[in-house]
RNA sequence: GCAGGGGUAGCGAAGUGGUCAAACGCAACAGCCUCAAAAGCUGUUCUCUUAGUGAGUUCGGAGGUUCGAAUCCUCCCCCCUGCACCA
């Protein structure tokens, strides 16, 4: 009687069903285990290897976690919006919606061949309305509380297409549609999820999670934060004309020198003009070292009189805003302002120019550093190429160069971003150092980033190597200020830290506690401040792409953006568009035109989707109560069998969607629509990629790719599982392997067989050693995902089993129980067979009993094997070496070893291919002819053979 | 460059202080079975040596700690993965 593998497939996938082995409710008394395999996209062409493999890790664990007689959730779902469907709505012209129910019909077959005992009955599929629904719910709910927020942000944009693309469709910089078209940058209204606010707590609660280091690094790093510190840095707005008068300007009424004035005219690099009547040798005094234009109006104007203004612009071609003015008297003053001039009425009080600059020059420039102590340090300023503020900073003078500059940096594409040479151009405009008031030039640079920090960084080049060779390509100054190590600043910024030297009253201090010194002296005097700075930046989550979630908000013309109100949701997505140009939300009229919801007049309706992510951060949640018409899920529900226990996928997620649930979690937790949940997937296991037999990824333009559906037509779902696990630990990479699945394919026909054939009767000590053994550690292995040394040690007790004559029935069911995980249709089929009624999915996982387990037994194995490696190794060399046969084998043990050996008879017959003949050293009637019994010790009988 | 993970016999892959010439699988070789092949069963597979012995050299390379190291420490080389000028 041998199995037809179809056969018992069909057979207990349809008992699963009729008896809802795998559906589960919430049981109070009972304990929860919630396994979870990120859900996955459902693409046309189905079931990959990599699914597989992941799928078979979950339900190994699910299985186990029943046996162990918890309650397990463990569902599937199906993460169906998405540009793929799109596209292939576009190239085939076949709607998304029937493209991915077709999809996901041919997963769910597929997946049900791989006998993966999911509760079917919480499916959710991310492209039903009664899903996204509450998508639109939830982004209510943040738009509410501020978390929801538009802003103008750079997209890809097309233009051929005319629209906006995703990440995804940009290809070395051009179109995935238009490959001779560059993508452009522009910038757009969309909307972001304020997910910067969690920062912090996302940071912080990574280390108490139980998952992969690695993928606990990435999200560090990804999120990225840094402690440090702001400081204030002036830069003059250098296209205005500073106009000072003279009349006045030397001195005060007590004949003091406005030194304030003065080093802000030294420093401000902008065409300065002094308007006077009469030159005097003091305004050389002065001006002294100040690049200036003496101006003089003919006829004795009246510097009381606004004409005077109008004509001095006239005469400069000059508007009002082009200019700012310093003037001494009072009257004067008055009257410049009046023609628009922004002037200031100077009084000789502290600080009035330094504010008036300020905001006449609109100079304020913040930057963040790790390394305050290195402020003495600075020599230029370099500002992004992207800073949306850079043309403020760029002169007359330096135009063209830095408009030249500026369009070499935005042609250059994101990969060879990595090997650029620093570059960049003088701007033309000074910074002033505020510790130092040094005059420092700002140059625009390729390598300092626009939206970190504020875009941009003071360059210390002796101390950090970017600017270092900055600095030596454009031979600028290089100042050290920390002293430490055999540092030589010649060739090289020294970054580690030191003594502070030309740091003014800073020198001699250790530059760790510069740090804390040099701020707290900029916090006293209100030029800077601690800040922690983070890489994580707000989310995205506008898609100018029909196949995705409606943004629920609409823009009155009256009202500006309204949000849909809660009870008029879903908003749906229309069926009927039109796929070609662009987004076809924005071209389809009854979808756009909308009443606004507050006024009831005219508005348009958002026409972008949410990005996928936003559905699978919550979907874990739905799962708990999936069919629940009136909420997102029954908070009760959630409460029960969150956090899941354990989640599977693969490490391409680490800082993405793994970052988005957790941040969903946390602001549903804190919207209190779940209870106290900080984190939502306690467990993470990553499964290993398999690759196609060559080592390379599997591909189809490499034809290496290896169907499931094919190895189980051919072999039988249970051996596909089985292989998948056994070759590597499941979270390391491995190569499929033809031969390899052969071997287990080997393995599991030898079960069979051996249960087809079976003899019930008691089992042997030496059986129930190994099978008690086999229990302790394959469930810790499990425990662990030592799959493969789980299968290894089932081989192993296979082997013993079927190395003797009979087996209890109890153990037998012992056995498949082991079994049932990794092949769960033969352990159903032969646990049926030995006469059970119930499914074994469902039973008890055994319980190792420590006493049954002999380690004599197995030390007596151990020598048995030796003796048995002996015997032929002197077969072997006797024939080699007398050419002779050898049929017998005599050995001598000693007395107390006697029935180790004489119970083993069998074995050593089977195994040596000779007779065996075994007697005790004292056994006097013994035959031994060339006197082996003296070689016997313990442990080593004496052997003769011939 | 930074961070993380690795480099183990022909290959894949266990093993993290002694029981290690190193599980298990594959491959190869030999034997049994068979008319024969496949399958199945049994054995062998670092080197030399040998009636089961003994000796030597191994776990990326070089040093070190230890009575004792594949396993711990230091330096170096190589591979993979992630981030990439984050101030």
């Amino acid at each position: 009687m041998t199995i037809t593998f179809k056969k018992i497939e069909q057979k207990w996938q349809l008992e699963w069903e009729r008896k809802k082995a795998f559906e589960v409710k919430e049981a109070r008394g009972k304990k929860k285990f919630y396994v979870l395999e990120m859900y996955p996209y459902p693409s046309a062409g189905g079931l990959h290897m990599g699914h597989a493999l992941n799928y078979t890790i979950g339900d190994i664990q699910a299985r186990f976690r029943r046996m162990q007689g918890f309650n397990v959730l463990y569902p599937m779902g199906y993460d169906s919006f998405g540009l793929p469907a799109e596209n292939a709505a576009i190239k085939a012209g076949e709607h998304p919606k029937k493209y991915t129910n077709k999809a996901i019909a041919n997963f769910m077959k597929q997946q049900s061949y791989l006998g993966l005992s999911y509760d079917w009955q919480r499916k959710i599929q991310s492209h039903d309305t009664d899903y996204y629904k509450w998508n639109q719910y939830f982004f209510l709910k943040f738009l509410e509380k501020g978390l929801a927020y538009r802003k103008k942000a750079a997209v890809n944009w097309c233009k051929k297409c005319d629209s906006v693309l995703a990440n995804e469709q940009v290809h070395n910089g051009k179109c995935w549609r238009h490959t001779d078209t560059e993508v452009e940058t522009k910038q757009l209204e969309q909307w972001f999820l304020k997910i910067t606010d969690y920062a912090n707590e996302l940071l912080n609660n990574v280390d108490k999670l139980d998952w992969p280091e690695r993928i606990k690094i990435m999200q560090k790093n990804w999120i990225g934060k840094s402690h440090g510190t702001e400081i204030e840095f002036e830069v003059a707005n250098k296209n205005k004309v500073v106009l000072v008068d003279a009349v006045h300007c030397l001195v005060d009424a007590e004949g003091k020198v406005n030194q304030e004035l003065r080093t802000y005219l030294d420093v401000l690099g902008n065409k300065k003009i002094v308007l006077t009547n009469a030159p005097k040798e003091n305004h050389k005094v002065f001006f002294k070292n100040i690049d200036y234009e003496i101006f003089t109006l003919e006829n004795k104007p009246n510097k009381k009189n606004p004409d005077y203004y109008e004509k001095v612009l006239k005469k400069f071609n000059l508007g009002a805003n082009d200019v700012i003015y310093f003037e001494h008297d009072k009257e004067s003053a008055e009257s410049a302002k009046s023609v628009g001039i922004n002037t200031l009425f100077y009084q000789n009080k502290v600080g009035e120019v330094k504010e008036f600059v300020n905001n006449a020059l609109n100079q304020k420039w913040s930057i963040f550093t790790t390394r305050p102590d290195t402020i003495f340090g600075v020599t230029f300023m370099v500002v992004s190429a992207q800073h949306p503020r850079l043309f403020e900073l760029v002169t007359k003078e330096q135009k063209s160069k830095v408009e030249k500059f500026f369009k070499k940096v935005k042609s250059i594409r994101q990969e060879e971003v990595e090997q650029l040479d620093k570059e960049g151009v003088f701007t033309g405009s000074y910074a002033i150092n505020p510790l130092t008031n040094e005059k420092i030039p700002v140059w625009v640079g390729n390598f300092v980033l626009a939206d970190y920090g504020s875009g941009m960084v003071m360059a210390v080049p002796a101390h950090d190597q970017r600017d270092f060779e900055f600095a030596k390509k454009y031979n600028l100054k290089i100042k050290e200020v920390i002293k430490g190590g055999n540092s030589n600043i010649n060739e090289k910024a020294y970054v580690g830290e030191g003594v502070l030297v030309n740091s003014g009253k800073f020198n001699s201090i250790d530059s760790r506690k510069a740090i804390e010194e040099i701020t707290k002296h900029l916090q006293s005097k209100k030029l800077g401040e601690k800040q922690i700075q983070y890489k994580l930046k707000d989310w995205l989550i506008s898609r100018q792409r029909y196949w995705g979630t409606p943004i629920p908000v609409v823009y009155c013309d009256e009202c500006g953006i309204v949000p849909v109100s809660e009870s008029q949701l879903p908003v749906k997505l229309p069926d009927k568009v039109k796929f070609g140009k662009g987004n076809p939300l924005a071209t389809n009229k009854q979808f756009v035109n909308a009443k606004c919801p507050k006024c009831k007049g005219k508005a348009q309706r958002e026409t972008d989707t949410m990005d996928t992510f936003f559905d699978s951060s919550w979907y874990y949640l739905r799962y708990c109560d999936s069919r629940n018409k009136k909420q997102p899920f029954d908070k009760k529900k959630v409460e029960y069998w969150m956090p899941v226990n354990q989640y599977i996928g693969g490490a391409e997620h680490a800082c993405m969607h793994l970052i988005y649930a957790r941040f969903f979690t946390k602001v549903l937790r804190d919207l209190k629509i779940i209870g106290k949940i900080d984190e939502p997937f306690i467990k993470l296991f990553n499964q290993g990629m398999l690759h196609g037999s060559d080592g390379f990824v599997m591909s189809k333009s490499r034809g290496n790719v290896i169907n499931p559906l094919d190895i189980i037509k051919k072999y039988s779902a249970d051996i596909l599982r089985i292989y998948l696990i056994s070759v590597a630990a499941p979270d390391s990479d491995y190569a499929w392997s033809d031969k390899g699945i052969e071997g287990v394919s080997k393995f599991v026909n030898k079960i069979i067989n051996y249960f087809n054939n079976i003899k019930f009767g008691k089992s042997s000590a030496r059986i129930e050693s190994k099978l008690h053994k086999a229990i302790k550690e394959i469930t810790d292995d499990i425990d662990n995902f030592r799959y493969n040394l789980a299968v290894i040690k089932l081989r192993q007790l296979f082997e013993v089993i079927e190395s003797e004559k009979y087996l209890s029935k109890g153990d037998a069911g012992n056995f498949l129980k082991l079994l049932s995980l990794f092949c769960p249709y033969i352990a159903e089929e032969f646990w049926h067979k030995i006469g059970n009624k119930t499914l074994i999915s469902l039973e008890n996982w055994p319980k190792a009993d420590e006493k049954k387990i002999d380690d004599k037994l197995e030390h007596v194995d151990n020598l048995v094997d030796k003796v048995i490696g002996d015997i032929n190794n002197i077969v072997k060399l006797i024939k080699e070496k007398q050419n002779k046969v050898a049929e017998k084998c005599y050995l001598y043990v000693l007395p107390s070893e006697f029935v180790n050996y004489n119970n083993n008879l069998e074995k050593i017959k089977k195994r040596t291919n000779i007779q065996v003949q075994v007697f005790a050293v004292n056994d006097k009637n013994k035959y031994d002819p060339n006197e082996k019994a003296n070689k016997a010790k313990p442990g080593k009988p004496g052997i003769y053979v011939e």
